[in-house]
DNA sequence: AGAATCGTTAATGTATACACTAAGCGAATT
DNA sequence: AATTCGCTTAGTGTATACATTAACGATTCT
């Protein structure tokens, strides 16, 4: 792979798992040295993570991780209200049945797999990933598509710092499982409004799990 | 202006003037001596324009001008209508009256200018791309508004492709005029129907003139 | 004759030297 | 003592040499 590809994915991926917290400076030569390739891939992976949003120039000469707060995560989910709900829509106008069946049948196993041990968790986590990807699809609709992909972004870094029990994400996987419904039953509104209810619920256990974080880190200074 | 700033600028503003049609190869060597700057900078620019969405890989070391059609057209007016459907509904929800009793006033000034010679029409331009503004700043939300920008720089392109004529200028105007009052009545559906209305009639006349122009371009290769 | 492989070439990918700018610290002057 | 000016330094901005890779063409083998 190349340098500033694998730079890049490093970085994002240090950056949404919070290894790297917001506010942390990103300076060309320190994480030159850091990953061991010259400042030509840094430069290009550090380019790549402002347009993602992931990154933030504080200063003319200085990089820092994107903050996160309430309002923003708030803002995020109303982006991606937007833009969910119009492509559920879209999906349950244009998507064949054929994935959305398959994405049934798994959806209605997602209790069992979640019972299940490690494993069963990762298999959840691509069911979900493969729900997105079947809407993707089905919009077709390139530009939809891209503004999905840089809203998922920051959602994996809010679901990292949040992380779920297991009771959020069997309810989640039922109003998955309306989606997928109302896909199959060619119904946009329907569809529209079923994500909608998702994201609401998803929002108000993510925000629960942030400020319980953020009592800790206030309690931690104390 | 730093030479990457620079050269990202000219070939954007090439993009979106048509000055580089879709299709164009970019090399790095050749735009290097044409521009009269480095590799660096070049390849900068190009990584933007790519994360824009101008410019496309078309093959591992090969980018192109990203190519227009009517069903990309159509692709991302489905997005606009998604974004700024919902940008409006919440400018009618948060927005202070101030900036769009303003706004009010210079629409409904429009005809006039639209009737005066080239200024007006600059003039024109200036009061819609403030009120892009005045919802962004409105809506309260980055995310919106990046994802927004984004959305506008593809807009710009198109409408370089299908110049308009008055007639449609004027009646865009009419239409601006009801999302704004619906703002300013604090009505976020009527706000986002409105937007909706527009959209449609923008995209329609944008076909037609695509249509028109492809049609000609067609008759002279006969 | 056709297809596949290897070599050449021209492009991008990477490292690095050099340029420039901005920020911080110190000294000098008011 | 405080403020301002200038110098130093550390960082990014740019150019370019070098490495690498992918594409194209020619040659050879089937």
């Amino acid at each position: 792979m190349r340098a500033g590809e694998k730079t890049y994915r490093i970085l994002r991926d240090e950056i949404l798992e919070g290894k790297l917290r917001p506010g942390t400076v990103l300076a060309e030569v320190e994480q030159s040295n850091r990953l061991q390739v010259s400042r030509t891939p840094i430069r290009q992976a550090l380019s790549r993570l402002v347009a993602d949003g992931l990154v933030t120039a504080q200063s003319p000469r200085m990089l820092v991780v994107t903050d996160m707060d309430a309002d923003r995560v708030r803002a995020l989910y109303e982006l991606r209200h937007a833009l969910e709900s119009h492509a559920a829509a879209l999906a349950a106008r244009r998507g064949s049945s054929a994935p959305f069946e398959l994405l049934q049948r798994n959806l209605l196993a997602a209790p069992e797999l979640l019972a299940d041990s490690e494993g069963g968790l990762r298999r959840y986590f691509e069911i979900v990933d493969a729900l997105d990807a079947a809407i993707d699809e089905a919009a077709q609709n390139s530009y939809l598509s891209s503004a999905l992909a840089s809203v998922r972004l920051h959602s994996a870094r809010i679901r990292r710092l949040s992380q779920h029990d297991a009771d959020r994400l069997r309810s989640a996987a039922e109003e998955h499982l309306l989606v997928v419904e109302a896909i199959l039953e060619r119904d946009p509104e329907l569809a529209a409004h079923a994500t909608h209810i998702h994201l609401r619920r998803s929002l108000t256990s993510a925000l629960a799990r942030l400020e319980s974080h953020t009592a800790e880190s206030s309690s931690q200074r104390t």
